[in-house]
RNA sequence: GGCCAGGUAGCUCAGUUGGUAGAGCAGCGGACUGAAAAUCCGCGUGUCGGUGGUUCGAUUCCGCCCCUGGCCA
C-alpha cells in the first residue's frame, strides 16, 4: 500500500467507531479492520458493543466474529489475520483503517512483531500456571528462567507468573537463549489517531452505554442465548467486561443497578490501562472526541494519514 | 427500659499484653512481544464514635453519653 494505514485507537467508548467509519466515507475504497480482542468473538456482540450493521453504514470491517467463545485466539493469530486481511485488501487497490482499543494488537501490526513462533503450550502452561500459585513457586520457576538464560531473565519481570512461563515456554520448545525481536521492520505505514473525552464526561458516556445494554435486556437476553448454545460460564465471562456481570444477575446473584455498578467500574479501570498503553507511543495523535464533531474528526484523521503519506520523511 | 455484640482508611475488617495503627478491595500512577477487556508492579495520617478519669503516656484500661445490630421486656 502506497498511502499509509490509518489506525483509530484510544479507551474503550469514545466513539472509535463512528470515527472510523466516517473517515472511511472521506476515502474511497476504505475497508476497516479490527483491532479489539473481544469483538473477535462469535455470539458476544452486546457487551463488546461490536459495531453492528447500522453503525457500519455499509463500510465493510474485517475480523470480526472469527472464533466462538473458548477457543483461543491470540495476539499472534490476530496478526497473521490481519496481515492476511490487509495483504488482499492492498491487492484489490484499497486502503484499510485500523479500529480498536486493544494496544498490543495495534502495536503488533505497527512495530511488525515477529513472535519467535513459539506456540503456547496448554499442558505446560497448566501446570506452571499451578505451581506459580504455590508458596514460593513463582520464585522457583524465576529461579528456573534465570539459571536457563541468564540474560533473558533479565528482560523478564520475574514477578509477573504470565511473563515468567511464557519465556520457559519458548527455550522449552527451541534451543538456545531468548531473542531479542524488538527492532523488527513493520511492513505497513500506520499512523495512529487517538481518540479521548474528558475524564467526568466519559464516566457519563460509559455510565449511559453500560445502563443502556442492562435496562433494554440485550445483554441479559445474549447472555441467555450462549449459554443455550452451551458456552461454558468461564468462557462466557472471558467474552468481556459485563458478561460475569449478566450472567450473575441471571443466577439470581445480584440485581441490575450492581451488575451496571460493578461494569462501569471494570470499563473505567480498563480504559485507564489503555489510556496508559496508548500514551506512551509519542507517534499517537491524539484529538478530543467531546469537543469536535464526528465530521472535524474524520475529517482531521483522514488528513493526517494523507499528509503524513504525501509530506517529506522526518 | 434491661442484657449482649459492635463502632478503626471511601468500603469490609485485622491489631495494639497501654508507647498514636495495617491488610484486602476501591482510588491514583506505571509496566507490557503468542492469555492483553489478560497479567504484574508502586503509592496508606486515618479527630482508631464522643467525653471525662487513671497514667509520664490512652485508640488500647475505667465511668458516662451517642450510634448500629441482636436478644429480653
Amino acid at each position: 500500500m502506497t498511502q499509509p494505514i490509518l489506525a483509530i485507537v484510544g479507551p474503550t467508548c469514545v466513539g472509535k467507531t463512528t470515527v472510523a467509519v466516517a473517515s472511511a466515507q472521506r476515502l474511497p475504497g476504505t475497508e476497516l479492520v479490527n483491532a479489539d480482542s473481544r469483538q473477535v468473538r462469535t455470539g458476544a456482540l452486546v457487551a463488546t458493543f461490536a459495531p453492528t450493521s447500522a453503525e457500519l453504514h455499509g463500510v465493510p470491517c474485517h475480523l470480526l466474529g472469527l472464533v466462538p467463545p473458548g477457543v483461543p485466539f491470540n495476539v499472534a493469530d490476530w496478526l497473521a489475520e490481519a496481515t492476511t486481511a490487509l495483504t488482499d485488501l492492498e491487492a484489490r487497490g484499497g486502503r484499510a483503517i485500523l479500529v480498536g482499543g486493544t494496544g498490543l494488537f495495534v502495536k503488533a501490526l505497527v512495530d511488525g512483531f515477529d513472535f519467535g513462533k513459539v506456540p503456547p503450550d496448554p499442558t505446560t502452561r497448566e501446570e506452571r500456571t499451578a505451581e506459580a500459585a504455590t508458596d514460593d513457586g513463582l520464585r522457583g520457576l524465576a529461579a528456573e528462567l534465570t539459571a536457563r538464560d541468564p540474560q533473558g531473565a533479565k528482560r523478564t519481570d520475574l514477578r509477573n507468573p504470565r511473563r515468567v512461563l511464557r519465556a520457559l515456554e519458548i527455550l522449552d520448545a527451541r534451543p538456545g537463549p531468548l531473542i531479542e525481536t524488538r527492532g523488527a521492520t513493520p511492513r505497513w505505514e500506520v499512523v495512529q489517531v487517538g481518540l479521548d473525552v474528558a475524564a467526568d464526561a466519559h464516566r457519563t458516556l460509559v455510565q449511559r452505554r453500560v445502563e443502556d445494554i442492562f435496562h433494554s435486556g440485550a445483554v441479559l437476553d445474549e447472555v441467555a442465548a450462549l449459554l443455550e448454545a452451551g458456552v461454558g460460564a468461564d468462557d462466557l465471562a472471558a467474552c468481556g467486561i459485563g458478561y460475569q456481570e449478566a450472567l450473575d444477575v441471571l443466577r439470581g446473584a445480584r440485581d441490575v443497578d450492581a451488575a451496571i455498578a460493578a461494569t462501569v467500574g471494570r470499563t473505567l479501570r480498563y480504559a485507564k490501562a489503555q489510556r496508559t498503553w496508548f500514551r506512551r507511543d509519542p507517534r499517537v495523535h491524539w484529538l478530543r472526541s467531546d469537543l469536535l464533531s464526528v465530521d472535524e474528526l474524520a475529517a482531521q484523521a483522514a488528513s493526517l494519514a494523507d499528509c503524513i503519506a504525501l509530506g517529506p520523511a522526518t
